[in-house]
DNA sequence: CAACTTCCCTGCGCGC
DNA sequence: TGCGCGCAGGGAAGTT
C-alpha cells in the first residue's frame, strides 16, 4: 500500500527508466479506470512523450509535449512495470502503454482502485479534487509550525483521521500514521485541538523525519531499536508499532493494542500513549545515560537556565528516609541490620545484600519503585499546575525501572565505551575489572542510544555538549526560556 | 461545514 | 479439501 515515501520511490525509478520515453499507442482493459472515456484517452496520449514526472503527496504527474498531463494515483495496490514489448499480460494488467523503443509502460493493480486522469497541464490543481484540497508536503521546509497549531486548534477531530486526511498534511497512510503517533507518544484518539504546542512540534519533527527516512530507504523504514523485551533474532519488521499487536512496545515493553479508530486498524502503546482528558502544556524530558557518561553536567546546564530538574535519586533517598514507611517496609523485609544506630538506612549493608542476591534486588525494588513513581508523579503534578512550560526528569535507570512511559521525550547522554570506562575508573578510583562490572550492571549504552528521542555526545568539551542542549532546546521550541545570564 | 458512512475491488485467512 | 464470510485499504461521494 503505497504512501508518499513509496510514490516517491517509483517516481524515480519512472523517471530513470521512462523519463523520455514517447507512447505510440496505449491499451485500456479496464476502462472505468482512466478518465476521459478510454477512445479518447488513447487518442490523446498517441504520439506524446513524457517530459518529467512530477509527485504531489500520493499523486503521480506524468508531464507529456503539448501540456498533457496524466494524474495518476495508486491507491492500495497499483504498480507500475516496464517490459519488453509483446510480453504476455497478466490477470491484473490493467493499462499497457506502448514505447516507441520496443518496451512497455503496465500499469497493474489488484484491487482496480488506482484512477488515471488525463487533462490540461495546469488543470489538474482545478478539476482533481484530492489534488485541489491537498495540504502541504510533508518536509521542514513546507510543513510550519505555525501552520500546524492553527489547522490543530480548528478540528476536534481524532489525530489519526486528522492527519489521514490529505487536506491537511499531504502524504500520509495508515502505517505512518500509526508510527508517528507512536513516536510522538499521542494516543490515536486524542481530539487534534487538545494537543499542546510541544507535541506538535514533536509530531512535526517525527513526521519529517519518518517521511525523509523512508524516501532514504526507498519506501522502507529503518529503525535501529534491537531485540529489546527478549525478542529473539534480528528485527525484520522495520516498523515499531503497526502490525506488532500483542507484541511489546519497545519503549516500555507493554504489548501493542489493535483497536479501530476512524474504521481503521489502529496500533498503539496504551501505556506510553495515553490519552489526556486534560493534556497539560508542560513537557517532561527524561534525562539518563550510562554510568559516567556526563549526565549529570548536562543536568547542571538545564538548572543553569532555571529550568526545574527532578532528581530521582534524590527522591530515591527521600523515600526511605528515617520515619518513612519506605524504610520501615526496609526493616520488616530484610531485618533490622540494614537500619544503622541513628535510625537511618544502612546503605553499605543493603547494598551487599542485593549486590549478590538479584532476589533481594528485586524485593527492594519492589518496595521502593512504586513509592519513587509516586513521588515523581507529584511533583509533575505541582509543575503542571504552575504551568511550567518543560522540567527535566534526570533518572539514571529510566529504562530499567520502567519509568520511559512517565516522559514525554527521552535524552540519552553518551560517549564512546573506552572514554566511559576510563572516565569511570578515574573518577571512582576504581581498577579495570570493578568498573567493567559496574558498567555491565547496566542495560547497555548502545541500547539506550537506540531508545534515545535525542543523543547528547558527551566525548567532547563542554561547550560542544552545551551546543547540543542549546540546539535541542531551540528546535524543541525552548529557546526563549534560556535567560540571558545563563547564555 | 464537520463528521460519518458507503462504495469501489480482490485476495486471503478463518471457521465450519 | 472446499465454501462462504468478513476484512483490508485511500479517497471520493453521499448522508446526517
Amino acid at each position: 500500500m503505497p504512501e508518499l515515501p513509496e510514490v516517491e520511490t517509483v517516481r524515480r525509478g519512472l523517471t530513470r527508466l521512462v523519463g523520455h520515453a514517447q507512447i505510440t499507442s496505449v491499451d485500456v482493459y479496464y476502462e472505468k479506470m482512466v478518465s476521459p472515456e478510454a477512445n479518447q484517452f488513447k487518442k490523446m496520449l498517441a504520439g506524446k512523450t513524457i517530459e518529467r514526472i512530477d509527485r504531489r503527496g500520493k499523486y503521480l504527474l506524468f508531464r507529456f509535449n503539448d501540456d498533457l498531463t496524466m494524474v495518476s494515483h495508486l491507491r492500495m495496490e497499483g504498480k507500475y512495470d516496464v517490459q519488453p514489448a509483446g510480453n504476455p499480460i497478466t490477470k491484473h494488467t490493467h493499462v499497457v502503454f506502448h514505447l516507441a523503443d520496443d518496451r512497455d509502460l503496465r500499469y497493474t493493480d489488484t484491487r482496480k482502485f488506482g484512477r488515471m486522469h488525463l487533462l490540461k497541464t495546469g488543470e489538474e490543481a482545478e478539476l482533481v479534487a484530492g489534488l485541489k484540497k491537498m495540504g502541504p508536503e510533508p518536509t521542514a521546509e513546507t510543513l510550519s509550525v505555525a501552520y500546524m497549531k492553527t489547522i490543530f486548534g480548528k478540528s476536534k477531530k481524532a489525530i489519526k483521521p486528522f492527519l489521514l486526511d490529505q487536506s491537511n498534511i499531504a502524504g500520509l497512510g495508515n502505517i505512518y500514521v500509526d508510527e508517528t503517533l507512536w513516536l510522538s507518544r499521542i494516543h490515536p484518539e486524542q481530539p487534534a485541538n487538545t494537543i499542546p504546542e510541544f507535541q506538535i512540534r514533536q509530531l512535526r519533527a517525527n513526521i519529517i523525519a519518518e517521511i525523509k527516512r523512508a524516501i532514504d530507504g526507498h519506501g522502507t523504514t529503518v529503525h535501529s531499536f534491537s531485540t529489546a523485551y527478549g525478542e529473539a533474532g534480528e528485527f525484520q519488521n522495520h516498523l515499531m508499532v503497526y502490525g506488532r499487536k500483542g507484541e511489546p512496545c519497545f519503549r516500555c515493553g507493554t504489548p501493542i493494542e489493535k483497536t479501530k479508530v476512524a474504521q481503521r486498524g489502529t496500533h498503539f502503546c496504551p501505556d506510553c500513549q495515553a490519552l489526556r482528558k486534560n493534556p497539560g502544556e508542560t513537557m517532561v524530558l527524561g534525562l539518563t545515560g550510562g554510568i559516567a557518561t556526563g549526565k549529570s553536567a548536562v543536568s547542571d546546564l538545564f538548572k543553569a537556565y532555571q529550568i526545574p530538574v527532578i532528581d530521582a535519586d534524590k527522591i530515591a533517598r527521600k523515600v526511605v528516609a528515617p520515619g518513612t514507611t519506605g524504610l520501615k517496609q526496609i526493616q520488616s523485609t530484610f531485618g533490622w541490620q540494614m537500619i544503622q544506630p541513628d535510625g537511618s538506612l544502612d546503605r553499605h549493608a543493603l547494598g551487599t545484600l542485593v549486590f549478590s542476591q538479584p532476589e533481594a534486588l528485586a524485593q527492594l525494588n519492589g518496595i521502593t519503585g512504586p513509592l519513587i513513581k509516586k513521588a515523581v508523579k507529584r511533583q509533575l503534578q505541582g509543575y503542571r499546575r504552575r504551568k511550567v512550560p518543560l522540567v527535566i526528569y534526570d533518572a539514571p535507570t529510566l529504562f530499567e525501572a520502567h519509568q520511559a512511559a512517565v516522559v514525554n521525550e527521552i535524552m540519552v547522554v553518551t560517549v564512546p565505551e573506552q572514554v566511559q570506562l576510563e572516565r569511570l575508573m578515574a573518577r571512582d578510583q576504581l581498577p579495570k575489572k570493578e568498573a567493567l562490572d559496574r558498567i555491565s550492571a547496566q542495560l547497555s549504552l548502545a541500547e539506550k542510544v537506540k531508545r534515545a528521542d535525542v543523543v547528547i555526545d558527551n566525548r567532547h568539551s563542554v561547550d560542544k555538549t552545551k551546543a547540543q542542549v542549546v540546539r535541542w532546546l531551540n528546535e524543541a521550541g525552548f529557546g526563549s526560556l534560556m535567560t540571558d545570564k545563563a547564555k
